[in-house]
DNA sequence: AATGAATGAGTTTTCATTCAT
DNA sequence: TATGAATGAAAACTCATTCAT
């Protein structure tokens, strides 16, 4: 590196830094619209609530799914690494796989409109779905290969599927008295105890 | 009856039985459009599927909700008759509501789409929703509770919670190698059976 | 007449009697919707009023100017046959102009839309246009002519303006208390009065 | 001011001139359009007449009626303020009133469809003659008003009244040898006066 | 780099008019 | 002759995306 080169973090004349704090301004708007209005709202709504014009937008994030991966990356990474943590520190993978599963529930359950848009096949939202199963099947399987491993559940089942079908189970609007994703959630799991 | 009766299936003037006869065109058309591209799939795609204009569609029903339940009643019905009998010939209350529940599943899994549609709140789906509603929770009810009656299953779970429940799961597209409905509404169940 | 002779007036089978009785209803649902919704109201509209399907109104009347004209033709025959006997009848020539506008305002005042689609270019209204023309504007000259000759209004204002002047005054849904076109009729006439 | 100043018609950032001449644009467009097809043509017409996608018009113009009343703002506007203008200089308050009308209809006769719009219960049109009623009917009473008081004119015709009368009598097409609106004005305007 | 004006494709909906039965 | 099903042109309106400033 010549004495010239600038590393991303440490930009020279303060250009880097407005774009960075521009960038998190746009996160914070996001992330609060889709609450609002879900993962589909217009670009234009996520615009007007961090205050720039949408060509911003579209710099930053050229497809609405960088955007949303954008948004949800903290909570998918927190998630990814909190599960060898449990792993290593609960009773059992059993109680692992359950407390992680809590945490996953959490994070789908509060993002209105997330569990929906990930199993949607339009609106571009491929490679959120990508992102989610590459940064979160490894440590799910983990977590499964685990509890099949001490005899605890049933082996048959991927992480694949039952991510996804815990990511089913949080669609809808929260909130609905009649409908507890959670509860849900939790029956599935008890469907892959083992009988004993 | 006399000789000269008809039944409803041969109408006597000739306009009605073309209209019968695109009407059944037209819903026809809409299931295999449904199935390819959902049940929000534009009107004059499915006009142009049934070989039709698109005002025949709205002459035929008005509203996106008319088609659809239109689509899906023959089935809503069959899968509602088919409660209480399954009821009265299984050998246990669970196993008439495993095989309801499997009745349910299929009708699901085989309309790409429509579970989906069942839990949107947009595009003037509640009529579709409250359909489902309306006709198959009770019949649910009815085997969910004679389960739990028999010990079978634990209480605590609601007819429209379950139904809602296996409605999520059934959603996405189908044929996925690795994500198959069936198994993780069978896990659902297993989850509701008493742990003896 | 023999027998077996038919005159239009006298069919043997009834169906001629039919398309005369048809053509009754028509006029009448016509005339109805007229004044409900305005002479543009929807030609489905009329059928449904009438009982009829809209096929048999193109029948009877291949364009809506034709409908329009049918359906007012009593009264526009009515009010051009007024004009003379008014004329011959009245204390002078502008008293029976007077009652000849009374009688034409009352007219266009009480067909709520028939003024507006008189001047309107749109709608294809241009042969109600001339059939009112051509009927009545001869039938105002006379009394005009009259009135200027008698010496009681000021030379000047042709007939076709001074009752197209009235049908735009017309224009406008009735019962307005704010705004009676009666009121204004009048203003007009009497500017056209001789100062004296 | 110093040389830097800049009036408002100098916007300062490049991207508003641009939309402003757009805007101007629009304007004139759609006047001319107005004048052809009246104020009923379709908003794709205007968008082609002023080379301008229709996406351009809905976003300068929200709704028709937006539109309508900013392509007359101007002449309404200058129609209100000659008002009191006249009325202080003119020979009497009758002289003021006549010029006034002579005005007000000079503005319907040359915009084609505006007097016809101004009646139209469809269309959204209720802003813009709310529009032309507030601004223009106090105007006019003042005058009115005055020409009474002078004793010029008979009492017992409002100001509502009076416009809407001049407003229907501008209906139609404008260049009609055979019907002259400012003639029917002026007759009404003699209807107004005393006698003596 | 940021802005937001402009674009126009896509969808819904209404009705006059035609035409097979 | 009557019917009304079918048609499709027309018009409004929304938004993702581009691009001049």
């Amino acid at each position: 590196m010549s004495a010239t080169s600038q590393s991303p973090e440490v930009p020279a004349r303060g250009k880097r830094a407005d774009a960075l704090r521009n960038q998190q301004t746009l996160l914070a708007a996001a992330a609060a619209v889709f609450v609002t209005s879900g993962v589909e709202a217009p670009i234009r709504e996520i615009a007007a609530r961090a205050g720039v014009g949408i060509g911003t937008i579209y710099r930053h994030f050229p497809t609405r799914a960088d955007l949303v991966v954008a948004v949800y990356r903290h909570q998918v990474e927190a998630c990814a690494e909190a599960g060898p943590t449990l792993l290593a520190n609960a009773a059992s993978p059993l109680a692992a796989l359950r407390q992680w599963v809590d945490l996953f529930t959490d994070f789908l359950v509060t993002k209105h409109g997330l569990a929906n848009a990930l199993q949607s096949d339009t609106g571009g939202f491929d490679a959120l779905h990508t992102y989610f199963v590459d940064r979160l099947v490894p440590v799910c399987a983990q977590l499964l290969d685990a509890s099949v491993d001490s005899g605890e559940i049933v082996p048959g089942t991927g992480p694949y599927e039952l991510m996804r079908g815990i990511g089913n189970l949080c669609i809808g609007r929260n909130n609905d008295p009649a409908y507890d994703p959670r509860r849900l959630v939790d029956l599935l799991l008890r469907g892959l105890q083992q009988p004993r």
